[in-house]
DNA sequence: AATAAATTGTGTTACATTTACACAATTTAT
DNA sequence: ATAAATTGTGTAAATGTAACACAATTTATT
C-alpha cells in the first residue's frame, strides 16, 4: 500500500441535483423545503455528501433516487461549484448534476415525504447557497444541448405526439415555434416511429402518437441538429 | 459560528489543467514528466491540490501560472472526475480545467524547469491516472465549442492572418477546409480588424494581418456561429 | 344531420446559407 | 521574364430555413 498524501486541508464534497420535468405546459423543477439545518425552512436543490464508496455519478444517482425513486434517468454533470464561502457552515465543493425525468413516472409520494415540490421554472423560489446560480446555469446548458441534440424526449412519456414535443421545446426556450416547420424538422431526424395510435386525450383532432427509435437515438445522439435555429442567445 | 458538519469522510480535492497551444501547424499539449511520486517518471497533466484559501478557478489559475507564468488566459472548467480508484494513493476528486494559450507568450524556461514539454496532440504519450480520459474529453469539448463560438483566436498571437486561423481550425478538427468558404465565414463574423500590415514571414504572397475587435469579441462571444458546418461528429 | 371551433397534417414559395469550383494578384526563386 | 506557391475575391448550384395556405379530423352546438 502506498503512503497517503500529506495534504491535510478539510474540504467536503457534496452532490447537488437539478431535476427537470415537464407537465405538458411548463418546464418544471423539483425542489425541497429543508426540514434540517442549515437554512432549515428554506428552498434548495436535493443534495448530499459524497460517500467514500461511490463515484460522482453513483452519488448523483443515489441522490436522485432518494427523492424520486427513479433509476436509469438521463443525467449529466453540469460542473463543480467551489466558491470558498458558498456553504456558510464549512468549506464544501459541490459537484452539480442535472437530470431530465418523465414527470409522470416518478414516485410522487416519496418525493412529497422528502418535502419535494414541483415548481414552474419561471416561478421558482429563491434558493439557498449558490443554488440559484446552479439552476440558471443548468437551464442554459439544457437550452444549449437541446438545440443541438435530441434531449427533449427524455422529459416526455414513452409515447408522445409532435404537438406535445413542440410545447416542450416552447417551454424550454420560452418562445413560439412554427408548427409546420418544427414538425418537418423533427420528422426529418428519422428518430420517430409512428405507433399507429392516436392521442385520445384531445377534444379536437387527435394527434398521432410516436415513440423513439431507441437504436437510432442511441447511435445518433451526438449528431448535430438544429432544432431551434432562431433562438436569440 | 455554525457547528461543523458531522460528515467525516476524507476525500481530497485536486485541480488538473489541460493546456492547449498551437505552433502554426499542429495542436499542442503541455505535459509534465513527473519527478515526484506517485508515478514518478511518467507523463501527466499539470495539477495540484486545492487550497482552503482559493476558489476552484483561482486554484486552476495558480496551477496554470506555476507552469507557464501566464495570467489572464482563456480557461474553462471541463468537469470533475471522481472515480473511486482514479488515484491509487488515496481517494481524490479532481476538477479539470482546460486552457487555451498563445504558445509564443508563455515562459518556456519556467515550464522547462518544471519538466514541462510540448507534444503534438496526435503524438501525446500515455498519461497517468485518468488523464488520458480528461485530455480526450477536453479535445471533444474544444471541438464542440470552437465550432460554435470564436474560441480559436485564444490560441493565436495578437495579430494573425486568415490562412493561419484556418490552419488552426484544420489542426483542431483534423480535416481540410475550403480556403475561400472559410475566409468568407470568418470575415462575415465582423470580429476581425484589418491592421493594414502584412505577414512578412512568407516566401510567396504575404497575407493580411488582422486583430480581434476586442469589444465585439467580448460582447458577442456567446453568439452561435457555424465555423465547421461539415465536421462529422 | 349540419355547422362552428379548435387542432392537426401536409404543401408551396421566397429567402438565406453552404458547397463547389474559377480566376486574378502577389511574392520569391530561377 | 517565367515558374511555383500562396492569397484574395467572385459566382452558380444545391441545400436548408422561414413564412404562409389549405384541407382533414374531432367534439360540442344548433
Amino acid at each position: 500500500m502506498l503512503q497517503k498524501y500529506t495534504h491535510d486541508t478539510r474540504i467536503l464534497l457534496a452532490i447537488d441535483c437539478i431535476i427537470f420535468g415537464f407537465d405538458g405546459e411548463e418546464l418544471k423543477l423539483l425542489l425541497i423545503k429543508r426540514n434540517f439545518e442549515p437554512e432549515k425552512g428554506k428552498w434548495s436543490l436535493m443534495g448530499g455528501f459524497l460517500n467514500e464508496t461511490e463515484d460522482l455519478e453513483e452519488g448523483a444517482k443515489r441522490v436522485l433516487n432518494e427523492l424520486t425513486g427513479l433509476e436509469n434517468v438521463y443525467m449529466e454533470q453540469l460542473q463543480a461549484f467551489g466558491e470558498i464561502t458558498r456553504d456558510p457552515v464549512e468549506r464544501t465543493v459541490s459537484v452539480c448534476f442535472f437530470a431530465l425525468i418523465n414527470i409522470h413516472a416518478h414516485d410522487s409520494e416519496l418525493s412529497r415525504s422528502m418535502n419535494g415540490y414541483w415548481f414552474n421554472f419561471k416561478d421558482k423560489p429563491d434558493l439557498i447557497f449558490d443554488h440559484n446560480k446552479m439552476v440558471n446555469m443548468a437551464l442554459s446548458q439544457l437550452r444549449y444541448k437541446a438545440a443541438l441534440h435530441p434531449l427533449g424526449f427524455e422529459l416526455l412519456p414513452e409515447k408522445f405526439t409532435i404537438p406535445q414535443l413542440q410545447k416542450l421545446y416552447e417551454a424550454i426556450y420560452d418562445m413560439h415555434l412554427d408548427r409546420r416547420n418544427f414538425s418537418r424538422k423533427i420528422i426529418s431526424t428519422g428518430l420517430l416511429i409512428d405507433t399507429g395510435e392516436k392521442n385520445e386525450n384531445s377534444a379536437t383532432k387527435k394527434a398521432m402518437l410516436y415513440q423513439l427509435d431507441a437504436e437510432k437515438y442511441k447511435n445518433n445522439f451526438n449528431d448535430f441538429h438544429n432544432f431551434i435555429s432562431d433562438f436569440k442567445w
